[in-house]
DNA sequence: GCCTGTGAAGGATTTCACAGCC
DNA sequence: GGCTGTGAAATCCTTCACAGGC
């Protein structure tokens, strides 16, 4: 039924909905396409074209009504509920991952941290409990996960990737730096500052010194 | 002269670099793009047009030479080079950036932080010492530094930025969750764990309950 | 008068398909 | 025979521009 919807677009409507949910904490009751388009560095007719793939949730002549539209886009993209998330990986970066803030309030739960590490194993970092990799797949059996972070050595990230898809996790947090192949039906993101940095440097790069 | 190089493309070199350098890593002297493709989930014709913007590094009937490729990638991307990077925001985000090991090796040098906390001024993160933020004008006047990091708080962050870009930094790694505005010849890029979650929940979310 | 929603146009990116070379 | 490099075709995405409603 709906048609295809292109994942640009889909990319783009969180971004939307954080400048909403700010809009709405400073009180703004309502925001044109323009507006919002200033805000975020996107043409107006981008915003109404990507909103209408989901339905018509503006008034002609005056904008869109934040809340409405924050609540509908928060629906839209299933943010308006607690969704269950673990975390393979416990050294630097994966503390980090478990001790940050952010995801909480987003209703991102992690309900637990998996690491081979004796030193780690039984620890709890801030309220996140850590188990030893072993127990992964009886935990994923024993508990409903929606998401896996992945935060383990380049090495290891294919193989635990394999064996959260193998749970029947259909959503993937990467951190290691790798390209990690997944079934069709299970999505991926990666974050990775140093490909990040990487293509930055072509923008920044002194022109090259001559002709050779 | 060279024809206006799609921003697409150039994110996607810095991928191949790595898989070339993991190639390299193993030994392997050739490879094509049918199998550099099943590596990292890119059509075959996809990697050779992406390589053609920039020259003709392969050879017919064999593939490419993993080691020339890979320096041709290096020194397109400018990444052949050492870069110099400040760090701004020393939170617990900024802290795990500091001390987070995968920026030096491959080239990106973090010469010092800054923040307004006096609990941290002073400090050493790793080898990354600590400076006040009101040092952060005269710091980037006396060294040449290429990238600027920014970790603060999302209220803080587009100051940050516009500190950075008035001082002559052309090439901003933004982890605050706003999306900051930066002029034409400025290159930024965001890091953002929670607009990724965001968008992989869109499709994972149960059909709707039912039609209301 | 202002601003949305949307077909249609335009532009960008990807894929095809094949000539040419190893 | 295998594989690159590349115009041309196909697809995808963005922007235009305007009818229609507030």
């Amino acid at each position: 039924m709906t048609l295809e919807i292109p994942e640009v677009v889909i990319n783009r409507l969180p971004v939307y909905a954080r400048a909403l949910a700010e809009l709405a904490a400073a009180g703004e009751a309502v925001i044109s396409s323009q507006a919002l388009g200033e805000l975020l560095d996107v043409t107006p007719a981008q915003i109404r074209k990507d909103l209408s793939y989901f339905g018509r949730f503006g008034k002609q002549g005056r904008g869109y009504n934040v809340q409405v539209l924050l609540s509908k886009l928060r629906e839209i993209l299933g943010i308006d509920r607690q969704w269950r998330v673990c975390l393979v990986g416990v050294g630097r970066l994966g503390q980090a991952i478990a001790e940050y803030g952010g995801f909480g309030p987003q209703g991102f739960e992690i309900l637990a941290a998996f690491d081979a590490n004796p030193e780690v194993v039984g620890r709890e970092l801030g309220t996140v409990p850590v188990f030893h990799s072993d127990d992964l797949d009886s935990f994923l059996r024993q508990n409903r996960v929606d998401i896996g972070i992945v935060a383990v050595p380049a090495t290891e990230a294919q193989a635990v990737v394999n064996r959260l898809v193998g749970a029947g996790i259909r959503a993937i947090l990467n951190y290691a730096p790798i390209n990690a192949h997944v079934p069709n039906d299970v999505t991926i993101r990666h974050i990775d500052p140093v490909l990040a940095m990487q293509s930055m440097t072509f923008y920044i790069k002194r022109p090259e010194p001559s002709a050779k």
